[in-house]
DNA sequence: TCACAATAGAAGTATATACCCATATAATGA
DNA sequence: TCATTATATGGGTATATACTTCTATTGTGA
């Protein structure tokens, strides 16, 4: 059983760095209000307005139905709007609302402070490369 | 707004690559009825047994909260026992049990099926390089 | 046109995660 | 010794995640 090694694990390697990673943006994000995962729908929302949470789920590589919940919370919130879609009503069409849009402005600077605390423990190549590496291993599936 | 940018959230990359990860190492374990983090779990235990809650929460980087709730579910399919330590009364010896050790064992070849695929996609150097990377973002605190 | 397949989303269920607070036990210092 | 402090764990609560199953809607081919 001694072949049983978690240093070998990519998975466990990964979800690890996750929880670290997440832990130190929550704590950053938290005078907003909203946590990494809300921040970045918010964020992907903003770059690309009246998406689908079909879409959406793609494009953070994201199952549907917790996108769904997810986007539920941030709706219950007031920072999202969801309306079914006009040329399909199986859609919906998902927006941030006034309220949506002034909060992740604030929450960009706080964001950006953790940003530059990973940058500074780590350096600026060594991150984008590090990205880039982790784009590899889940590319954004192309619309 | 345009300087919320997803793409150069590292937090987000590493979440974003752990989901797509986790449901490919999960798909590839099902057989065993278990899942990534359980796998890790118990592969941790294996690799020190009597442990207690809170080392095997900092050595994989969890809460320890969150640490106690997933050794409920495996105490629960009776793969781990949780037995109070004799030296120290507040602390827990987690081992595994007979049942735990033989599902490690039946389960290590389809992980070693999920790894193996990765690395027939990134290449063996290409893996060991991006685990390196992952343990200098979120290096495991020695006890 | 209309039966059938495909797609979008929601609900039920389960695990994973971590915060705060409470409790039990141990360690420590006056 | 004993009050105080520190540590280990559990419970309450909330978000995050995804599977399966279900419903509503759209697309498609005979």
């Amino acid at each position: 059983m001694d072949r049983v090694l978690l240093s070998k694990c990519t998975c466990f390697a990964v979800r690890r760095t996750a929880r670290a990673l997440t832990q130190m943006y929550d704590a950053a994000l938290a005078p907003a209000g909203i946590r990494s995962t809300q921040y970045a729908i918010l964020a992907a929302i903003g770059e690309k307005t009246d998406i689908s949470v079909h879409d959406l789920a793609n494009a953070m590589v994201m199952d549907r139905t917790t996108m769904g919940r997810n986007l539920r919370l941030l709706e219950r919130d007031g920072l999202v709007v969801v309306s079914v879609a006009g040329s399909d009503r199986r859609r919906r069409d998902i927006a941030l609302t006034r309220k949506g849009k002034t909060l992740l402005e604030g929450a960009y600077p706080l964001w950006k402070h953790a940003h530059d605390s990973l940058q500074k423990m780590h350096g600026r190549e060594f991150l984008d490369e590090f990205r880039g590496m982790l784009s590899q291993v889940s590319p954004i599936p192309s619309p």
